[in-house]
DNA sequence: CATGAATGAGCATTCATTCAT
DNA sequence: TATGAATGAATGCTCATTCAT
């Protein structure tokens, strides 16, 4: 199944919106705006403004704006797990299935749900406790497509270091990319990234 | 020069706060409470109770929210970059400095700066451009010492990966320890996880 | 044209408020609450609570209370210049023309327009030196009627000192009207203060 | 007597404070700030610092902020009657005693004492009504010097206009002075300009 | 007398949210 | 559904005044 397949499946099960939908366009100028300024200097009237409605209309989709907030994570968590599945399902052996985790992962970062992943990571704190505890579930199924693969990475004798400390540790340096990877600028290439990821791991794929 | 001597000499060039004065203890409290609620959701009255003055009162000390903001971030940097360039200076090879400089940024993101540099990450964007662009340039002198270490360490052909990526790699990775790292609970002290980060790179240090 | 004629075909023409409006309404207030109080003495609560509002609603109308201040002040301009340039359509001689603006700069200052015209001369400093400058060319065309008038009184021969000097006089003890004369206690009628000025300059209109 | 012997002679007598001492420069600083910036926007610390002192040290000369623009209204307000005294019995005939007091206004509106004068007349609301009442009093014995000569040429028919009336746009017209005349540029000086409101009246001193 | 840290009430302004139209 | 005026609590900051040193 291609990325586009995946999305159009989940659409369909109502599990994310539409992105040429009236609330899937908002979700994607909140997450743009999230990240740029921050979720706390976000305004409902630049949220309202970045669709071209009036803030008051917003209150019709969302019942507050963290709700908006909450949205966005729980929806780019949901697309990021699916395309994650494919990626596993795509690859052979464990050492490519950890390249395709990576992989996966730093285009999720990096490429169209970018900004959001970002807002996932630095507005983690301003979602309410009782939103943090909803949107953990989802991230524990995401969680544990990566530690089921490091850890027969490590029965195999590949891996020397706790798997658990070792996803902890690629999740901080993938994250991290957002500020200083510039897929446009500069000869790096997403799949030249993931080389350089696999190699600091002494992991290359062949 | 041990640690306490080093924060000494600082205290004594006017370079960091007393952390028994006023502003060092007011500096202390922002940081944690930056840290634990974000920098916009913590007011400052939240900051005056926090040291136990009038709200009035903190802006003798300091003209802005935002000035206390860089204040945190600046100290914390110059500490940093002290402890760090003291951690080379006590080691001899190549693969010792590393390990160093791993296990200082280990224990400034866990111990008793921790709080201050999450800060840091966390909160860059509450920042001014203006003063962004004043602590850049105190960061730059602190990764000027990482770059020297890992481009020695690729002369030397203990490296592979570029050492420019590879400094952005371990800056996520190491931050987002403070995410997950707990040095009181579970068996992992901060030399274990330094041994966990150094076997990561397949760079055991013996 | 009547007074409320001029009055309305300026309503119509958006260059002041209708003072049955809620803008207009808030104006009227101000114009009393600056005059009796000062503007920095007088609060947005101050403002909100006399047109029955909450401070915070203030800020749809206007985006800062400076703002309240200039529209105070443009609009009492524009107000009567228009007036004056209706005296000086209706009188025939040069002294008479004087006549009627000495008789319309004492209504508005003593009239409806009272309390605006004394916050234009009171809390002038109050304003930005922007909003001088927009404000300062409205009062050029202002007082190009007045110049054009006193010019032709000296050509005349009727006036012997220097226009110039003679509107500035007569702007000061115009003014100054505010503090002392009172339309409804006492014998002396608007015409009669007209009267008085004229005595005091020899111009009686015969 | 000059005008220093009478300043001496006032300082002699405690009714005015010497300019080179600390209080009678406060109050020197303090009318030129107060007229620059107006009095509410006069901070008391604008006030220490004008003087090289300290905000605090203020409240050693002064008990409130007010007491400050009290001091500066009284003490101009009995300085510039003695000076109207002597002008009066320096001169012979009632119009010469007139062009005397208009001569000794103008000189305390434009000179020295001008900035005060300004004060007094910009910044009676910021005064409390308690002390409005003390100052009111001095005012009267002024105003008492200008109605006098006023009725003697209303008896001697050289006025046709009601004293009080002309009492009041002269105020009025003189006060007005210092938003325009300037003595160092321009031809008129402060001679030439009490001929212009002598000439104005059509009360040429000859 | 002078200092300067501290006070605490007050200020203009912001902003998520509501609701009559 | 959409609007946009209104709300009202909250925010960062100011400033005259106090007082221990």
């Amino acid at each position: 199944m291609s990325q586009n397949q995946i999305l159009q499946s989940l659409i369909a099960e109502n599990l994310v919106s539409d992105p040429n939908g009236a609330r899937g366009r908002l979700l994607t100028e909140a997450a743009r705006l999230f990240r740029e300024k921050g979720y706390e200097r976000t305004t409902v009237r630049d949220l309202a403004a970045a669709v071209g409605i009036q803030s008051g209309s917003l209150f019709h989709h969302f019942r507050t704006k963290e709700e908006i907030l909450k949205a966005v994570m729980v929806e780019t968590i949901r697309l990021n797990t699916a395309l994650m599945q494919a990626a596993l399902e795509a690859a052979d052996s464990i050492r490519d299935k950890l390249r395709g985790l990576v992989r996966a992962e730093l285009e999720s970062i990096n490429g169209q749900t970018g900004e959001a992943m970002a807002v996932l990571v630095f507005e983690w704190r301003s979602l309410s406790a009782a939103s943090q505890a909803e949107v953990l579930e989802l991230r524990d199924i995401y969680e544990a497509l990566w530690l089921e693969v490091l850890e027969a990475l490590k029965s195999e004798g590949a891996l020397e270091a706790d798997p658990f400390v070792v996803r902890r540790m690629l999740t901080g340096a993938l994250s991290w990319t957002v500020t200083w990877y510039n897929p446009g600028r500069g000869g790096l290439t997403l799949d030249g990234l993931t080389d350089q990821v696999m190699a600091m791991m002494a992991l290359k794929s062949g």
